[in-house]
DNA sequence: TTGAAAGCGCTAACAA
DNA sequence: TTGTTAGCGCTTTCAA
């Protein structure tokens, strides 16, 4: 293997010092415009790349810090999954010397903007970058605060209304998420076997109107008979579902979010539904265990939030250590769990 | 923050030199036994970690060998994954000092003791691990010369016959992903609406006859009228296939491997047929795009052979730099992929 | 069996 | 604007 090229290498080809040239790759200031070019040029040519190990040794701990929903309530189904999955990634970073801060905000996804107030108000020159979630507009400006001040920021799933190059966003491909539910369900159901009952979540949130529209239309295409109850919740939806497994012939179920899944199992099994519903919901988590065992829930639609963690992380660490810019809109795969798999994915 | 415990800290505490700390941590010899003792105890009450990126700077290189069938011909689409996702696992280890030598081998899978002879006898002092597949006797006769000599290895996919601490197995779940398969097709099968056809590949390959054997049991179990062609490769079952779609009434096939999925396909597109008989096949490659796109795959199961590369590597990595024993027998999760989703797993 | 010392390649502080 | 220097925490070698 080539000898590994190195910072007193590149000093001694162009005459120069260390610290002259450590200033150049890092586009630092106190570097003379001409000497910068000659520095750049030579650590192209002998394909220079900074020892990461070495570099970490020495220089000074970034922190990040991580503002999210506190894993409660409903909305624990879908982010105990994301905060493991970061804590998990993040863990490895210590070794760089990247500092993370795990901020579990009692607000939900919807105010989650109070949160970030709050850091920006109180800890913003603590902080070297963040990585959180965000739906709507008041989020969006809080992030767009952030990014003025050149924290860079990583959003998991989120809708960001704006347009930095310090925000990058790693999102679940939701039309494809709805498109798989619809491809997965007609395998199962048959056109003119009854009605498809879709639970389109909270319109408001992003995900959930794309997720469900996509859905919608795809069955629609089909030519499948469609019935439609909004509502996040256990509490929003219970009567309305009631209501209509009893009145209804339903031949499938599709369930466009965490919450709304759980509360829908649970309501089928109160009823003792289920033998011959077609059930597809949407994340895996541990409460679902009874349902897919049961045979109750056919199938779940997953964004893979164990990846996204990662992605997430890692593009942090892309940025602050190696001055990589942020990559707009990674998009993650979808998939389809069932009964034989998805325990691997708890 | 706690502040870091560092090497030094233990030396003071113990009254030793930084070099006795590290041979007594690294189990080296020319310590006494009541010194290392006394040193142990002090690591463990401080909860003293070795700083991984200080310890990369100036230590040793260590080399680590892939042995793999290279991506050609009928085995092209099983290994091309494997390579690349080794290649890129492996290329971030550079920086820990460990260094890939990629073997691509021209023996197919069944004859790549053959490679691993080879380099046992012209390179086993040039490497300090192995990433290799095996399947069958004289494979594992030789997987256990190396272990013998204490070369650590991960096995991919492999059926190793023996039982050596040295010897760390990633794996399919076989059985998991033939009955995934079955789970799958009965929703889009009739009881009654014709024959289901398997092809179940190699006999004398483990993987393949463990994962066709369990979905013809769970098809039977579900009271469907079974056919099975074994061969491997378009060579072997070209004929029987095509004869047996002429004459038989079809609903169902489900493939057991990779490059009889890619054949089947090939012969079914050939015929014109596909509309109405469900395909399920297993793995995913660029050649069956096609297919996907015109509806005439319907589903394929995957071992997720990214996270396997990852994970070899990562195996490798504990062992060699932080001297945790293998893991025996890792278990990756199938993933059923469909038209909506293949892509993001090419 | 143990200690001492020389760096690995880089960063950050300070001096010029 | 540039050079010099002192380490970061560890591994390795050599000397005792």
């Amino acid at each position: 293997m080539a000898q590994k090229v190195t910072l007193k290498e590149i000093a001694q080809n162009t005459g120069v010092s260390l610290g002259t040239v450590h200033r150049a790759i890092y586009g630092k200031s106190g570097v003379r415009e001409d000497t910068r070019q000659r520095i750049l040029d030579e650590v192209r040519r002998l394909n220079y790349q900074v020892d990461e190990t070495a570099s970490a040794l020495k220089r000074h701990e970034k922190r990040v810090a991580v503002i999210l929903p506190k894993a409660q309530n409903e909305e624990r189904f879908y982010f105990r999954g994301l905060w493991q999955a970061i804590r998990q990634a993040a863990g490895e970073m210590e070794r760089y010397k990247i500092q993370y801060e795990y901020i579990e905000s009692p607000y939900p996804l919807s105010e989650i903007w109070r949160e970030l107030e709050r850091v920006y108000d109180e800890q913003l020159d603590e902080i070297d970058g963040l990585i959180t979630a965000a739906d709507g507009e008041e989020a969006s400006v809080w992030i767009s605060r952030f990014a003025k001040r050149r924290i860079p920021i990583v959003l998991l799933s989120s809708h960001y209304i704006g347009d930095s190059p310090m925000v990058s966003c790693i999102k679940g491909d939701h039309e494809r998420c709805g498109s798989l539910a619809a491809e997965f369900m007609q395998y199962g159901l048959k056109p003119g076997g009854g009605k498809v009952l879709l639970f389109g979540g909270d319109e408001r949130v992003y995900s959930n109107s794309v997720y469900a529209r996509r859905f919608e239309k795809e069955m629609q295409n089909r030519g499948y008979d469609l019935l439609r109850i909004n509502g996040f919740g256990w509490e929003e939806i219970e009567a309305p579902c009631r209501q209509c497994l009893e009145t209804e012939h339903i031949q499938g179920i599709f369930v466009a979010n965490a919450r709304n899944t759980y509360a829908v199992c649970r309501i089928m099994a109160e009823m003792r539904l289920g033998e011959d519903i077609l059930v597809v919901g949407s994340d895996v988590f541990e409460e679902l265990r009874p349902y897919y065992e049961s045979g109750l829930l056919n199938a779940t639609i997953c964004q893979y939030q164990w990846e996204q963690g990662n992605r997430a992380v890692k593009q942090m660490y892309e940025y602050l250590i190696r001055g990589n810019i942020l990559q707009k809109d990674e998009m993650m795969p979808p998939v389809l769990l069932m009964k034989n798999n998805y325990e691997y994915f708890l």
